[in-house]
DNA sequence: GTACAACCTCACGTCGCGTGAGGTGCAAGG
DNA sequence: CCTTGCACCTCACGCGACGTGAGGTTGTAC
């Protein structure tokens, strides 16, 4: 009668487990040992390290404690059924994390390319690209990667700095009462437009998500000061640009 | 004056967020109403909910509410390096997710070519491939896999089905007492040597993992009656038929 | 006898809330 | 004035798979 059966620590050590672990196991009713010493101390046998090796093979698919006591306890499920539910979860979560990983490596690019970073810069940035997630479908988000792709970084950044200047002009116009059918702003309008369409490249889904998402976001940090009463006044000028067409 | 001021319900409702939720970023101070009723009600005001929405970005991110916490705390952290740990931590998530996908269509594929699943035939599966898993390098891995492919599921399963058939045949010799270096077992020590060269295909690092992993794990079950004695007189049949080239 | 390792049993902490239980504030209707 | 009903409030436990002590017992060697 060799002494084939293990203490915890022994069966700790040589699974990796801890022997926290085993003693939650048992805890569970997971892994009982079928055997005590007579001061307590578990003893585990060679059926019971048999059933540990199944636990921690289901454990490595991925399931759940309380499924693998349920799958263990009877033998009359279908094993496909259950692992293609299982890999359809998987699937799932691989998709989500693959997403995590996009978005995170856009923000990481986004940084990297923009010098300046000041944590109000990174949390707006960050926010832009929750609000673009929201209100474009993959497709638009794609196209629009790949326009930014073809511009090239510097092009893109000349436009980003020409945003606040425009804008200024615009308002100061606006502050002065100028008719906005006159010209210059006639001038500051058609290079307001010819802006937004370096960025939507002419495609009218992507136009159009991005009018809702400036109505539907009016708090949106990107407006960096294209409040609703000068959106009103660029509207206008716009509308006189399309009238004397 | 309007009342710009939202409660929590409304706070909720806009966000798509809990009550509870709010509450519970009240409660460890990550977003504490600036404001509150004389009866004690939360009163969100335009900054908090400014706030919460860069909470909410970070949290879409990944973050765990505290590293959010830490990160809104102090604005003098260098957001490109936190993205990148992010980046990096998720990265090594995905490969995981990746993996575990792999493995459950790996044990998918297996239950679906092999119609008779019993439990046991299934844990037997698994833990097959887990032991797989821990012996061989990916490199390894992948050309199995490619031999599987090329050699098709039916010839898999002819082989699979041989080797029980081998192993009793060569065991009744070995009862018998039968001399290994003569006829009939000098016969099935040949097969016995092809159809280890069908699994390994000739790749000496394969054929060395398999010994080492049948050294190591004894009790595996794949061994199916490929017990320690038997295994000596094969290895002398085996020693024989070199022996006589 | 005594040191020391290995074992034991509580029992609380983790993370991001969900889910009640039990009470209060406030406006409208009977 | 009283009730109804809704939105709000504050506890406080629960989940999942253990980690991490605290404080006590057992087993073995010197």
């Amino acid at each position: 009668m060799q002494h084939t059966e293990l203490k915890v620590g022994e069966l700790a050590r040589r699974t990796g487990l801890s022997i926290r672990a085993l003693h939650h196991y048992d805890e569970i009713g997971l892994l009982e040992p079928s055997a005590h010493t007579a001061s307590g101390h578990r003893l585990y046998t060679a059926a019971d390290i048999a059933r540990l090796h199944h636990i921690l093979s289901l454990k490595q698919l991925g399931f759940s404690l309380e499924e693998i006591a349920g799958t263990l306890g009877r033998a009359d499920f279908s094993a496909l059924r259950v692992v293609e539910l299982r890999l359809q979860r998987a699937r799932e979560q691989l998709a989500e994390q693959r997403q995590l990983c996009e978005r995170l490596d856009a923000i990481a690019r986004q940084l990297r390319a923009a010098e300046p970073v000041s944590a109000d810069d990174f949390l707006q940035t960050i926010e832009a690209m929750t609000m673009f997630e929201k209100h474009y479908t993959p497709e638009q988000l794609k196209e629009l990667e790949a326009r930014r792709q073809a511009l090239g970084e510097d092009a893109i950044k000349e436009v980003e700095a020409e945003w606040p200047r425009l804008i200024a002009r615009m308002r100061e116009e606006m502050e002065k009462g100028t008719d906005p059918a006159i010209e210059p702003v006639r001038a500051l309008a058609t290079r307001w437009r010819e802006l937004i369409r370096a960025f939507t490249g002419g495609n009218p889904g992507i136009e159009k998500s991005l009018q809702t998402m400036s109505q539907q976001e009016p708090q949106m940090a990107w407006r960096q000061g294209r409040d609703p009463r000068l959106m009103e006044y660029v509207g206008r000028a716009m509308a006189c640009l399309d009238a004397s067409k």
